[in-house]
DNA sequence: TGTACATCAGTGAACGCGCGTTCACTGATGTAC
DNA sequence: TGTACATCAGTGAACGCGCGTTCACTGATGTAC
């Protein structure tokens, strides 16, 4: 019964999206009494936390599963292989998607101790692919300001490049979201581009080279 | 008075989000029956349609005056600008950067022959300023697949260089986008970038790099 | 200068709706002796 | 093998809420003669 709530949770996402998430209209969905989920979840906005880590964690299966299925290839194709699986599963789930990397929901924040450890798996996959790729040194970073400062580093970054590493790993991270986000959500108008496998192929591209200079 | 409803609308934006505006508590903030708003709007929809193309106008306006301030600089220079007036748009109105780069909106969609003429103004610029930049050849790309049928080419693009320019064009977008978008949105978690004004100087510079080779 | 009339901004009551949440309850199932 | 009792999943009515939208209306302002 918990899972079948979660499912038509899930089901009332993919349709209506976060903001139309109602209690009553899973339980209408699952034929029993409003009041009875009430058994299984605490509240609507329990409810959305859950769905929440639920989807980080959907995406984080998703990117560990195709990441073992490449084995260990030189971390060029693992980074094409987690920046394909985000893209495809953003299609196939487009209302999670929009969840976790879409405006926030009104009137709901989530509880971060709650989401965090699902939300940075991917993250955590992409840092290791980013360390483990060549790097050239970039002067104009140099002169446009970053430096020691400008980051909280995590531990597993070695201190010494550490500052441009960052950069060059969220730069290129937000060129493949900001990618698979226009697409999902149609941010160049309904034609510009007509092929966007192609279009993303030539993305990750483009992402490599911003990392290794 | 229409412009009265305008502006509290813009206000309940601002604090609730696109999902929550309402029409009776425009009335409300206003002081005046709900249905007197209906002399002045025709629905809850039409207004947050109205709410948009003023939420592109302001963008689009803000561009165009950051634009003129620096003059006719090089390419290069037009391109951050523009980049940071987006960004600093973005932080002042978060609500309506949400409105028009975020989610979409649940159960309500526009109607593109009202909101795309607003919508395409930084869009054009932009593609004036790229056109402008120096390129270099990327083979990556012609590898990756990128052809001539992968874009809808506008007309202002010339047709010899069209798809790498399309290419390393919506790329660099995405990258600036995907950056504002993660810095409002709060997605790389509350602590990992101390300094977002210097990450933006150096994505500006990076997504320059893409573009130019 | 005064009267009759039209215009029109805004009123307030009402419609039907769906929502989150609470609460006392029923009735089936399982357990203990 | 049979009875008394506890557990617990699910019921249904009710609460108060805010919403979009309609409609007949009031009353002030302006216009025409």
């Amino acid at each position: 019964m918990e899972r079948a709530i979660l499912a038509a949770g899930e089901r009332h996402l993919a349709r209506d999206g976060a903001a139309a998430l109602s209690l009553r209209a899973i339980a209408r969905d699952l034929g029993v009494a409003s009041s009875a989920v009430y058994r299984y979840v605490d509240s609507r906005d329990e409810l959305l936390t859950r769905l929440i880590v639920t989807a980080y964690d959907s995406l984080g299966d998703a990117v560990d599963a195709a990441l073992a299925e490449v084995g260990s290839a030189d971390p060029r194709e693992q980074f094409r292989v987690i920046g394909r699986t985000v893209r495809s599963w953003a299609r196939t789930h487009p209302e999670q998607f929009a969840l976790v990397y879409g405006s926030p929901v009104p009137g709901y924040d989530a509880p971060a101790e709650r989401t965090n450890p699902a939300g940075t798996r991917v993250t955590g996959r992409l840092m290791a692919v980013l360390l483990a790729l060549p790097r050239s040194p970039r002067p104009a970073l140099d002169r446009a300001g970053i430096g020691g400062s400008t980051y909280a580093v995590p531990a597993e970054v070695p201190p010494g490049t550490a500052a441009q590493v960052m950069t060059v790993g969220f730069a290129a991270w937000a060129m493949v979201l900001g990618t698979v986000t226009a697409e999902v959500f149609q941010q160049y108008g309904p034609d510009a581009v007509a092929d966007w496998a192609a279009h993303f192929e030539g993305v990750l591209e483009l992402a490599l080279a911003t990392v290794t200079g």
